[in-house]
DNA sequence: ATCGAGTGATACCGGAAAGGCATCATGTTC
DNA sequence: GAACATGATGCCTTTCCGGTATCACTCGAT
């Protein structure tokens, strides 16, 4: 096998058809260089260059191998720069999960951001409630997730990007719509509830039993997805729970109730990583992303 | 810069993910691998393995750069080939000039048969007249041309292709046509001429002198081409002569008529190319070509 | 015809680099 | 915790590479 040195070599002989002005390119002595021209002649099988103790002169396979040549050598010169760029995080790609809930609130901004900071680099998103998303951040499978607590904060990374309240998802027309103002306690007490998943939804599903005593028996629905929460809520199957980024669905006989205000801004959305970041675009995006979205 | 082993040595290893195996397949032994992986990385500058002296893994930018080395090897492994192919003539270009007559008759069954012979090889084709040819010819710019004498027999080589024998061109229904057979002398006498150029048909005016009493004060149009003869003739402006190849030309109001048989043949159409032959494709078409040709 | 200039090839030498062997450092497994 | 596995390092020998000096050949001028 022939050298990059070689190729070189070749390439200033070729254009310089002279070997000391070809040397004198190369930083180096004639002799050495009619060396590297007979070895790579020999590597590749053909007379490359007509010698003619008066001229030089190209032969037709000469020619045909000083393009390919010259591709090598721009080859060579990138691929370590594409390297460098990918190994800086200036260019890669970045694997991103996202709950449905998330995807009408935080990502929009984010992926903006993210084309600002990171313009060369490549975003795949997949939506995932948090238990997938935990389970493809430990795979590898996703460099960051946008999902809720809980996790183990030993494996992973995390910041709270925002805190928001829940609100009451009712169909329009609904006797709380029509009353209007704040929705208590005493108010849910016989209406038909649906409920998240205590396995699938577990955050939320914590959430609203800390906040308020839940009558099992009204329960008639337990999902795990917002999104078909909120249909069934138009669909007039009953009342539900949803973080207030919910509301901007924008779905049609729905209406949004405010809870009282005692429970505060319960519901979080945090941006989780593997503590064995292995991406470098991500480690640059986090060193970079200003957090303070919302 | 980096070597072509480094970038093989690394494919090895990223593709054995086991320094120890990767040496094995190299025919090395493991320490020297080693060094030339950190000799790659320090080339690149960029961290391509992830080493954790118990598995080894690629980095993001190791991902990238395995592509770029895997296009490098082969592209290093290709050219040699190519070269190979178009020094031994298998491949290659071939530059024929042929002149507008030629282009009608041998100029079909002849590529024809370099396809056969030299498949791979690609072809250009230039219509000139044969001063135009024997020109390209000495400067490099064309590799064979069908032209007519005269040419240096010093400088070119050739080879007869065939004869041929001129005929008279005539506007259709002209009285010559109406009586048929040969043409005598004696019937051109008060005819009007169309003839070829002294100096760009040189050929073709000696012949055409050498063969007949020409009548200089019938000569109504001095031209270089036989097409543009022919097309005179359609358009009734006399008659002229033409190479019996010229028949195939298939033009509309033009007949064409016998000379008087005793003339012969006296039309040649030769394969000409230089005696410092640098191209392998054309030393292998004259190699194998059957110059049996019509 | 001869001599000198120009050009690529060859001979020889010294230093750098590469590969092999032995060994080390570290992490895993039983 | 002892044995094993794996990649890194130290050291030695050989190979390779580039530089200087010189040769071989051609062409042009005198």
């Amino acid at each position: 096998m022939f050298t990059f040195d070689q190729l070189a070599g070749f390439i200033a002989v070729a254009e310089e058809l002279h070997f000391g002005r070809a040397a004198e390119r190369l930083n180096m002595t004639q002799p050495p260089l009619s060396r590297q021209i007979q070895k790579l002649e020999k590597a590749v099988g053909a007379e490359l260059l007509e010698r003619d103790n008066r001229k030089v002169q190209l032969t037709p396979a000469g020619t045909a191998f000083l393009e390919e040549a010259r591709r090598l050598l721009a080859l060579a010169e990138r691929a370590p720069v594409t390297a460098r760029r990918i190994a800086s995080g200036r260019s890669g790609l970045l694997r991103i999960g996202f709950t449905a809930a998330s995807g009408f609130s935080i990502l929009g901004p984010l992926l903006e951001e993210i084309s600002a900071i990171l313009p060369d680099v490549d975003v795949d998103l997949q939506e995932l409630v948090t238990g997938e998303q935990i389970q493809a951040l430990e795979t590898g499978e996703l460099d960051l997730g946008l999902a809720r607590p809980p996790f183990d904060k030993e494996v992973f990374d995390s910041r709270l990007l925002y805190r928001e309240s829940m609100m009451v998802a009712v169909p329009a027309g609904h006797p709380l719509a029509r009353r209007g103002g704040v929705v208590g306690n005493d108010d849910l007490k016989d209406e038909a509830l649906i409920m998240h998943s205590p396995l699938q939804a577990r955050y939320f599903y914590d959430l609203v039993i800390r906040m308020l005593p839940v009558q099992h028996g009204n329960v008639v629905h337990t999902v795990s997805q917002i999104l078909t929460m909120v249909s069934l809520v138009a669909a007039k199957r009953g009342v539900a729970f949803v973080p207030r980024s919910a509301t901007a669905l924008g779905i049609q006989g729905v209406e949004f109730l405010p809870l009282a205000s005692s429970h505060g801004e319960p519901v979080e959305l945090h941006a989780i990583w593997s503590r064995k970041v292995s991406n470098p675009a991500l480690s640059r995006l986090l060193g970079s992303l200003d957090f303070q979205l919302d």
